[in-house]
DNA sequence: TTCATTTCTTGATCTGTATCAAGTGCGGAC
DNA sequence: GTCCGCACTTGATACAGATCAAGAAATGAA
């Protein structure tokens, strides 16, 4: 990984917990305390809320080399509102959050390197708000499209219109013009 | 601060710089590559994007004790679509990338701190973006006016309603119920 | 293969919020 | 004080996207 040493990448692989694991497996789900932060090797992860009515909505999709956790619940020590759910056969590695507290304290390019990570969701999480807040329904779609063309293959087109934030009935309209 | 000692207190007061400065001031602006984080010890600032026909949308205030940055320059180090704007006369304190990288790398205290820090941050835009997408006008009106009341009193309600991802004139409605 | 279930599509209608258009009221300049 | 400009309100109308409803297509179990 871009800014970390031979040695750091090997305490990453030593501490990180590797696992693969199937299509439908739940990593964390509604009411738990997540205590770690997924990444995300090979397959697909979507994590997503439930509404009373029995509804998902999606809140993000976690494809390969990507990091994520539920934020709400790993900071703050809560239970969680999201699930986090296998799309596909993937190869996970995760750490929990005591350790990379542990491993900040030792080592500080891990420390700038977990800051740097983390930044980088950040960004993306801004940019997904202002297109929710700017950008009409065609246009997200569109630049979904555009940016991410595989994820209309793998992942079923409900889940994609709440990511969205949209209903199904909407999502097929576009698709359809 | 929580979570850091006396002495790396001290050095944080050395590193980051102090300014009072005038209701008005302009602290980055669109175009600009903003290479600063700030940090609002006394004050108010909003930060908004302008759009094509003149319109002003507010992404964010941060008031008192509270960090901030121009996430999509700060990151990438391309031009910023965000202009920061002093609401009322504060007090900043602030500091450079690079600063702040030099001193994450002396010091892994601090680079735990802004992992902290940057992680509290995401999670606030988390719930915002939630928020954006699950509730209605009315109802982010009344979390705002639940959370946090005194805005009202300190920034015009236009740019409350563009926080909201709503129009002046449906905020007005929204006030008279 | 067949049947059942779920996903996706298509159509009709409804609704929240935007937009357009006039006000009203208030604060600052003079 | 008077006037100007801007913020805010209120009303009428328009529209994007939701909801409701029904059918078509895909998926999966036996």
């Amino acid at each position: 990984m871009a800014g970390l040493s031979a040695a750091d990448e090997q305490e990453i692989a030593l501490v990180f917990k590797k696992q693969i694991l199937e299509k439908g497996t739940i990593l964390f789900d509604v009411g738990e305390t997540c205590r770690q932060i997924y990444f995300v090797e090979r397959g697909l992860v979507r994590s997503y809320y439930s509404l009373q009515n029995g509804k998902e909505i999606t809140a993000w999709f976690s494809p390969e080399q990507s990091f994520f956790t539920a934020i709400d619940t790993f900071y703050k020590q809560k239970p969680t509102n999201l699930t986090s759910e296998l799309v596909e056969d993937s190869e996970i590695y995760s750490i929990t959050f005591s350790q990379l507290d542990e491993m900040l304290n030792k080592n500080h390019a891990m420390a700038k390197f977990a800051f740097h990570t983390i930044l980088d969701v950040t960004q993306k999480k801004s940019e997904y708000t202002f297109n929710l807040k700017f950008q009409t329904a065609q246009e997200r779609y569109e630049a979904l499209l555009a940016e991410y063309p595989q994820i209309f293959q793998r992942v079923q087109l409900k889940h994609i219109a709440s990511f969205l934030g949209i209903t199904p009935e909407t999502l097929s309209r576009l698709r359809a013009i």
